[in-house]
DNA sequence: CGAGGCATCGCAAACGTTTCCGAAATTCTG
DNA sequence: CAGAATTTCGGAAACGTTTGCGATGCCTCG
């Protein structure tokens, strides 16, 4: 059954003529050995097709060279995380392995607690570091990561103090602009669509909304916010709202795009025609806004570039040397997005 | 800066005054131990917060408890892909943790050789088995596995020969019932949407749509079968070249669902009605179909379900004693899939 | 020419766990 | 009740690698 005889370190040193430790040292490209041992040496591991195991690796120098991604598998599972965490990780890669990490996803079923399932991983010591997405508004694996003095990065915003590197969308920019946007175009009333979860996004994007309203002297109604659990669905929850409305608003502004599908639909029902009667303007930019009709208002983000700061931050966090202070404020970085001018606001 | 003294078995047994070996043993669930000191260890275990440095175990015991799907993530990136591997994923895992295995997902980004990307996974030992996706029509990464015996399968059918198992998606069986479907309905010109890209799942779809057309005593138009590149935008280009064609066909069938949308598009632009003028059937379907208009007909799949069943059909292959025969077919499995009766078709 | 420095490499001790083997304690058998 | 069988546990050797330290040879410099 463990039939894999696969060729060790000690193999290739007998076949050289040499010490283990030389052999090490040279797949290592340490310093202390010449230059033409090393080509030697590495030549012969080629040749013989040494690779040198992982697991006595790790456990001698207490580290993998991996970093890991969590990433929650019930919310890529509808529409709206679609391309997210493929494009993510494709940069993501690029850049760490520019550092010579490998990247390492790590998915969390819905029926598994987050938390345990990040702490296990953490304990295995499966990875040197974490990027640790989904990040609620007081993220409990944020306290855990700082004091084991494991490295990691936030993908998103948390309300979690400390001293610890984060990385966002821009949520409450975007629903800023926004929201100038649809007032400069004489909306009054803007119907706001976020998500029932607890992350921070939420808040954010909902902070922006309402700067957005101030900045234009108008009012914050609390019930134009709306907060459907469905992504596609919510749109007609949100469409139906809409409809149902004595002082009807003229404007939806969508923190998941993907809602504008049910919204179009239930709209167009109802004989209310969307970007004509009702301006909307969707979070992010994904293929599926291009087909809609009216195409969809929405901002855009390049995910592969996301994902590769994403490395860039996490390399510098990995080279850090690390004087925790106690109370200090996130090093929260926000990726900028972009407008993409469409025909529904 | 390795400043994690994470606890280790030697301090857990120090505290409970026994020696190593028993802990380790109570820990793995040996009857060896009795019921007792079980519980008390695992008690104190739970306490202390000890659990087992996963290095130092698979370079002792040889195995990770962990298998590995490995995943494109170029192709992940069309709109289909992620909801496609959130699903599977999702099931796989619920699937092997019933066996006490980790999931754990690597992904290969566009630039990188997916076949040496396998390799170094496979030889840095970083799991127990694999899931290998994107088959390709011949894939070099079959012989290696099996050559190297680690344990795999293989998601999606395949012309390499030899003693291994596959899971598959029917093509051949939906190609086929999509085209008898269409036939019955009158059709005899059907356009038939691959995609570009040398998997085996092409050349199934492709024969089931022959077979279909057999049946039905039509004769098979090599003409009629489009490869586009890319995805939504393929969509387009096959309507071109339906409008193009002196004898226009009447009906269109598509390996990939999210090429409707850019089909459509193009198709009303042209005064064309999808659904009234030209049908058209879709692989599988996806949230986004039935916000379609009119809504797609197309085959579901419980991917979760899906899923679930390849990780059962990975612990069969964990717990096979191999005795592998050299030119044997493939044991391969056909995921059932079943017709959603909707407008387009 | 001798002493010190540098470049290059080998020896052996870890890293944390599993597991073979033997020892001790307990129960069973005739 | 003696001996055998069984249960329960501890000692210690691995697993494959990295790395501190010491050894060797060679070069340089006073």
């Amino acid at each position: 059954m463990k039939k894999r005889s696969a060729i060790g370190i000690r193999d290739l040193a007998s076949h050289l003529g040499m010490s283990i430790s030389t052999v090490s040292r040279a797949m290592n490209g340490s310093p202390e050995v010449s230059k033409e041992t090393q080509d030697k040496i590495r030549a012969e591991a080629e040749r013989l097709g040494y690779r040198p195991n992982q697991s006595g690796r790790s456990l001698r120098s207490g580290s993998t060279n991996t970093v890991a991604l969590t990433m929650r598998t019930d919310i890529g599972r509808t529409v709206a995380g679609e391309t997210f965490f493929m494009a993510l990780s494709e940069g993501l890669q690029a850049s760490l392995s520019s550092a010579g990490l490998d990247l390492l996803i790590l998915p969390c079923s819905s029926d598994q607690d987050q938390n345990e399932f990040l702490y296990r991983a953490v304990d295995r010591h499966l990875a040197d570091a974490f990027v640790i997405s989904n990040v609620q508004r007081y993220d409990p694996r944020i306290d855990y990561l700082r004091r084991g003095d494991v490295p990691f990065v936030a993908l998103g915003s948390s309300e979690t103090k400390g001293d610890y590197a984060a990385l966002d969308l821009d949520f409450a920019g975007v629903a800023r602009a926004a929201v100038d946007r649809l007032t400069a175009a004489g909306h009054r009333r803007i119907l706001l669509g976020l998500t029932s979860q607890d992350t921070n996004s939420n808040f954010a994007f909902l902070h922006g909304y309402q700067k957005g309203l101030s900045d234009a002297g108008l009012p914050f109604d609390e019930e134009l916010v709306l907060r459907p659990y469905d992504r596609i669905a919510g749109g007609a929850e949100i469409a139906s709202a809409l409809l149902d409305m004595k002082v009807r608003p003229t404007a939806v502004l969508l923190i998941q795009e993907t809602m504008a599908m049910g919204l179009y639909q239930k709209l167009n029902q109802a004989g209310i025609s969307p970007g004509k009667d009702v301006a909307v303007i969707g979070f992010r930019e994904n293929p599926v806004c291009r087909y809609l009709a009216p195409t969809l208002t929405s901002f855009r983000v390049d995910l592969r570039a996301y994902g590769y700061r994403l490395g860039e931050v996490m390399i510098r966090e990995l080279n850090l040397s690390r004087k925790p202070e106690a109370n200090a404020a996130p090093r929260l970085e926000l990726f900028p997005m972009l407008l993409v001018d469409a025909e529904s606001g």
